[in-house]
DNA sequence: TCCATGATCAACCGATTGGTTGACAATTCC
DNA sequence: GGAATTGTCAACCAATCGGTTGATCATGGA
């Protein structure tokens, strides 16, 4: 994720359907983090943890930036924000339900105020 | 998704991570459909299609009913429900960088009417 | 200068994915 | 009953995925 083109929903929803990536994700809340960091928790080679990286990036969920022989990630909160407001569409179809319930309980109280 | 234990959101995001599938969601929000008239709009065979719909079963978004010869699919928001509040999780982040700007702006304005 | 560290890369492996075809089962309609 | 419709299943295919190993490279510290 250098070049400006916004990854697609495809990637940042792959990107997420990973535990080891969300977990990544997760740890990238506290702050920035080396790849180092981020791979210690998972039993896993760190070429293996930094694939995962790799894949955070392209989905630009996180930024890498090189500082001497370490490489920081920081989380890039905007494409988790898309992901977010793409499912915020839906929304109001699990609302639906929760207004249909609501109703059912003013009407409710409407019956015990004016009986 | 017929017995009760709740689908991992590693199966939903990755449920959501094909244009297909979620092609297919957005076809149901207006109401349910048959595997056939899910499978119409894409160029695939409706066998192909009809693995989409499985993937979207076992992610727990949509429920089949068998009707006659026909499969009746719907909308289940739950899950959908699901994987937004795992984002929410994070919009206090992307809800930080808002905030900065909308101090920076406030103090703008400030600046503007007490010069 | 030399060596340990942090990270990437290429090649490889088995498992999974998205898609096809062909056969099959159940239902509806004539 | 017989034919058409709707959908599933199993087998197969190429492509991708998650992970490993081994080599390489740049940097930092003794």
């Amino acid at each position: 994720m250098v070049d400006g083109s916004a990854p697609s929903l495809d990637d940042v929803f792959r990107a997420l359907s990973d535990p080891t990536r969300r977990g990544m994700i997760e740890r990238l809340r506290a702050g920035p983090r080396t790849v180092g960091e981020l791979a210690e928790p998972f039993s896993m080679t760190l070429a293996g943890a930094a694939k995962h990286v790799g894949v955070l990036d392209r989905a630009g969920l996180v930024a890498r930036e090189r500082r001497g022989r370490e490489v920081h990630c920081a989380l890039r909160p905007e494409r988790l924000a898309a992901a977010h407001s793409y499912l915020e569409q839906y929304a109001e179809f699990w609302d639906r339900r929760l207004d249909v319930l609501a109703e059912l309980l003013e009407r409710d109280d409407e019956r015990k105020e004016t009986p």
